[in-house]
DNA sequence: CATTAACAGTTTACAACATGAACTATGAAA
DNA sequence: TTTCATAGTTCATGTTGTAAACTGTTAATG
């Protein structure tokens, strides 16, 4: 019996099955993504950008940089967008003439509400399938995934 | 006592975190993703295109659309790219002229193994940071994950 | 106080990813 | 032999994103 071999075997297969698997909920949340922006006709940027704003009286084109972690660049094309849909508002910051000021309007809070509405819908069917019983061990399990996905990902960084 | 109150809100606060925990998934396949590409130098629509050519002599352009499931006219682009590098190479079908026949070169060969090297490291480093003892039950909860997603897909798609 | 640092935001040029329509060329069917 | 289907390319466009150079403004420092 060559007990090694068998075992380094079975190491590839599971590894292989949880690339799978990880693969195929990507997938799937990258199918989410397109059905969004699709139905709401935002780009998911936009949308991204927009949700950020919940809860938030004002935010500046840096504060978004840094929460979408993206350049302060791309931020501007995002807010041109949001601001030609009449979604945002930008007004001067009276404190420091350097600093924008960006807000929502009155139909970026209902488009805000509307998308929020649809995002709880879905995330509540998808819990709903799972037997009440089995979520905290879905739960558990999927934090165990996160947290040795986060431990690779340190020891690739380095 | 509200019963139903306090039930809809742990179903609310359940849709909450399972999305939470989703997003951190798909957020640290991305990095991955970002540091394979950086990693071989190649991005990562080439890597994925060359992946295909795994097991296969010959592809065709309909059939990398097919499998990668976008549009033709992005293959042109993704082989012009692996063609560059020396990666892949063109012939006709003999048998059809409107057919090229796409095929690894001997580097493109050797690229793959070293991708598939890496990815497969990777993937081993995260299931052995998991019980082995655990790995079926982690498995089992995750099918279960991937099957609500699918059902949740197929409705909003019906 | 004047110069220099740092900071906030924009513009521009670029790259990667992706689609759809128009086009060329070939093969198959009527 | 015309017509239709198929394979692949090109071109225009849109989305997502970066980096560098730039404009103003504020803050720090000699």
């Amino acid at each position: 019996m060559n007990y090694e071999k068998s075992n380094k075997t079975l190491t590839e297969y599971q590894a292989h099955k949880l690339r799978e698997i990880v693969d195929s909920i990507v997938t799937c949340c990258n199918d989410k993504r397109t059905y969004t922006k699709e139905k709401f006709g935002i780009p998911y940027a936009e949308i991204t950008c927009l949700l950020l704003f919940k809860g938030e009286r004002y935010l500046t084109v840096k504060d978004l940089a840094v929460k979408m972690e993206v350049a302060k660049s791309r931020i501007t094309k995002i807010i041109k967008g949001l601001m030609a849909k009449g979604l945002v508002e930008k007004i001067e910051d009276p404190k420091d003439n350097r600093v924008k000021l960006l807000s929502l309007t009155p139909n970026g809070y209902k488009k805000i509400e509307e998308i929020e509405k649809f995002r709880l819908e879905i995330h509540k069917k998808l819990i709903n399938n799972i037997d009440p019983h089995e979520r905290g061990k879905l739960f558990y399990y999927l934090d165990k995934l996160i947290e040795s996905m986060q431990l690779v990902k340190e020891e690739l960084l380095k």
